[in-house]
DNA sequence: GGCTGCGAAAGTGTATGCACCTTAAAATCA
DNA sequence: TGATTTTAAGGTGCATACACTTTCGCAGCC
């Protein structure tokens, strides 16, 4: 059993095992190290990790619900073709809920925390703040999320959800430049602003905007 | 030359025990046996079913991935408040998603498919066949099916497969009348012309239109 | 009576074991 | 040689084992 545990991403715990050699094992896919057709043996990848078998087969049986591997009973999984545009291919997806989220949401947001998240975008005022990047990511987080969870719709919420964990992942890998950033964060403050006249429409239009607009500086495009 | 002869569980075992213990566990919660709230013990689960801990941990997790059960390491998985309503919160989902996707695929699903879906669908016609009920059914998940494998977006077709592989347990449970049935035949004949067409606003509308109509005869309201 | 702290019981995450299935390579036959 | 059967190696699904963490009941204490 070697056991050869780098104290890379994990600073502490609330992320499991199962969570780190599923990441582990994404981020291969998206960069193209394990292309579309690897087989992937849960012995192999278990031994590469130093963990056992059992954290890898829950992660497989992971990707294979999120369709990003294939898995027939009794057979390896498979990478699914394709699955290196993952990240790309998601933010079409995202055009479509993120939007309707917001209508959604923009009736049901209380007033808390619409406040909740004003101080967080003054936080995240360019000309305000020297770190203010990390805090513009942290604002978009934490928008997002408000969209999601106060559209009221628990599987929409969730599907968002998921969008964003992937998201997350060219986030950790530090994707974004501060052009990207200061872009965003104009379009996160139009959102504010519907959101504050309680307009679904007004949202709708908001967050459409900012992910074709996002889209165009290549927030899909160019992943890691 | 197969020795086809084995003597161990059932002979159509295409499903593994997790997908078993997934759908038992998410059945129970839609049947509002285990409401919002919930403790799920693993070990008391296992117990339960007759089967190890392995398989329950592996079905609890892909719960917690879907978003119906909350997790924290270490801690009892819950039941998500409000879980009992997912299968009919994600029919707005659909109509969300499957519209879209109806559009690209109008474009993209090749003409041979397109006469494979014209087969079942004349083999699925009320008029034509003692059991039309059952082709219907198939008619209907074999179109759904193809607008999510030709929407030629990975996460936007896994995102539809999900969202039918709920929808399975209402039909599985028997839950559609024949009248439903009828409806959405004729519903479906109109997604397929406009395929014919290749309008891809025409198949976005006739979805739109099927997915509407099925929720106002309570596709979703009134789920086992 | 209500808190607080402690210890046993129960639960969780992960590793390991085992029976069966797949796969790839060796062995056999034409 | 090339095709086909046999066999060994390796993989998979599930069960069980175990260290560690949480939960819960029950003393003692104010």
């Amino acid at each position: 059993m070697p056991d050869q545990e780098l104290k890379t991403t994990t600073p502490s715990d609330d992320a499991s095992l199962v969570d780190d050699v599923y990441h582990q094992i994404l981020l291969r896919i998206i960069h193209r190290e394990l292309p579309g057709g690897t087989e992937l043996k849960s012995t192999r990848l278990a031994a590469d990790m130093g963990v056992s078998r059992t954290p890898v087969v829950q992660a497989l049986g992971r990707l294979a619900a999120d369709g990003i591997v294939m898995q027939q009973r009794n057979h390896r999984a498979v990478v699914r073709e394709n699955a290196e545009n993952w990240l790309v291919e998601l933010h079409e997806l995202r055009l479509l809920l993120e939007p309707a989220a917001a209508a959604r949401a923009a009736t049901r947001i209380p007033d808390a925390v619409l406040e909740e998240l004003g101080k967080l975008a003054d936080a995240a005022s360019p000309d305000n703040n020297p770190n203010w990047m990390q805090k513009s990511r942290e604002f978009d987080y934490a928008l997002h999320r408000a969209v999601a969870e106060y559209a009221d719709n628990l599987p929409l919420s969730e599907a968002i959800r998921e969008c964003w964990s992937f998201k997350r992942l060219s986030y950790d890998a530090g994707q974004d430049t501060e052009e990207t950033l200061r872009n965003g964060y104009e379009d996160h403050l139009h959102i504010m602003k519907a959101f504050r006249l309680r307009g679904p429409d007004m949202a709708e239009a908001a967050m459409r905007w900012h992910l074709q607009h996002a889209a165009s500086w290549g927030a899909g495009s160019r992943i890691v």
